[in-house]
DNA sequence: GTCTACATCTGTC
DNA sequence: CTAACGGACAGATGTAGAC
């Protein structure tokens, strides 16, 4: 046994689904395979997933509905509202699969989890049964890069998805120094994680363009002018492992709801309800995380793309026992609206972050609480959660959160709940 | 001054 | 018919009042 049997280099593989919420779409109505196909935002507001023939066209990421409506005309792009119950559920698919093919995982995001290969032989096609099994039993595209470090893993990722040399896998590990080099050389800045559109603007100005080019930078004036996050990045350039596999992710330290309204609010009942709507949805989140809050954020703005008078107010309601109940949270969120509210103004957005949060098995009782009380609204909760699981979400929901609803989002374009609603569900007859 | 809590801004995906 | 631009995070920075 060999010192590097005992502590061998790490290798992690980033998988990512291409395209993601377009190719779930896909996957159920295979007529869109082949067109130009995009995702839109809440409220149908901008362009959140592209098929490769949108992006052909030109369309950019987070680009305004609004301004494309020309071009998709013209090009027969078709746009859909994103469907986050469908995604949500594609994205369990693809992770329990993906959980089974290696020891350890972190899952990253809706769309991407690292895979801890160490120790692993051959990496490349490892890679491609991956891409095989996913696709065989979820209908999904994905790419696997591979590499020594996360930073490096996400890079080996981008090239899987944008050469197609690499047929879908890219193995930094398996590549000769050469390639490696050149490979980098010709990659931009603004590809490498954690790097985007303002700090590679700052770097541009440094004369650091290249992947290649911030990997042999100075480390010290970087982590001058930058701080430790870049430095960090750098050093995982270099294949120096700084981030752990994290596969518990950590208890969040927040958990928003916030959206657009599809028409301004300008009565503090309707801000009411649209809170109220919010914090149970926070609140359920809570449960399901199976933590608690002692504070919530209560924040309303107008549109700042509009030329109105403009305002953007928040306020933190604490509050000593952490809870989880969305009944007492309302009534501290609706004490929030209160204080926010200014009349005369059009609001366009607003929201609820459950802040301090704590894990609900060990917080201490307090002298005033009643558990016979607590124990009661915690049934009730439950209850609600599942109801609102079983027949679909806004089953059941608070008075307050409104019946009329003017200020619920615009989504036009919604494709079935196939994975979640039979009713929804296309019937050949 | 400087500590603190809260508000606001910036950046990323 | 016209107007119309997401959401969830972390972390840095700004600021007003208490001392």
């Amino acid at each position: 046994m060999t010192n590097r049997d005992l502590h061998p280099k790490p290798v992690f593989a980033l998988v990512d689904v291409n395209n993601f919420y377009v190719s779930c779409e896909r996957v159920f109505d295979p007529r869109l395979l082949g067109k130009p196909v995009i995702v839109l935002s809440n409220n149908d507001g901008c362009a959140v997933s592209r098929s490769n023939e949108a992006k052909a066209l030109g369309i950019k990421m987070g680009a305004p509905w609004f301004q494309l409506k020309d071009l998709a005309r013209q090009h027969g792009v078709v746009a859909l509202s994103s469907n986050y119950t469908l995604y949500g559920d594609m994205s369990r698919r693809v992770m329990t699969l993906l959980a089974d093919m290696a020891p350890r995982q972190e899952i990253y995001s809706i769309d991407e989890c690292f895979l801890d290969l160490t120790g692993s032989r051959d990496c490349l096609t490892y890679g491609q049964s991956i891409r095989y099994r996913v696709r065989r039993w979820t209908g999904l595209p994905v790419c696997v890069g591979i590499a020594s470090t996360k930073t490096l893993a996400k890079l080996a990722n981008h090239c899987a998805k944008k050469r197609p040399g690499f047929d879908g896998v890219c193995d930094f590990g398996d590549l000769p120094v050469d390639d490696y080099e050149r490979l980098l050389a010709d990659i931009h800045v603004s590809a490498v994680w954690g790097i985007g559109r303002k700090l590679s603007e700052r770097l541009a100005v440094m004369g650091i363009d290249t992947v290649r080019d911030l990997r042999d930078a100075d480390t010290a004036t970087l982590r001058a002018r930058f701080g430790v996050v870049v430095e960090r990045t750098v050093r995982e350039l270099r294949g120096e492992s700084c981030l752990e596999l994290e596969e518990l992710q950590a208890v969040r330290q927040g958990v928003t709801t916030s959206r657009s309204f599809g028409e301004e609010v300008t009565r503090i009942e309707g801000l009411k309800e649209a809170v109220s709507s919010y914090t149970a949805t926070a609140a359920a989140k809570l449960r399901s995380d199976g933590t608690e809050a002692s504070a919530i954020l209560v924040f309303a703005h107008t549109n700042p793309f509009k030329n109105t008078p403009q305002i953007s107010r928040q306020t933190l309601v604490s509050f000593a026992t952490p809870t989880d109940d969305t009944f007492a949270l309302c009534r501290y969120a609706m004490q929030g609206v209160s204080r926010i509210w200014v009349d005369g103004y059009r609001y366009k957005k607003a929201g609820v972050m459950m802040s301090q949060i704590t894990p609900k098995n060990r917080h201490q009782a307090s002298l005033f609480e009643n558990p016979f009380e607590t124990a009661k609204r915690d049934r009730l909760n439950t209850t609600m959660d599942r109801l609102n699981l079983r027949y679909g979400r806004g089953t059941l929901a608070l008075a307050g959160a409104g019946i009329q609803k003017d200020w619920k989002l615009k989504s036009e374009h919604r494709s079935p709940a196939y994975t979640t609603r039979w009713d929804e569900l296309p019937v050949a007859r």
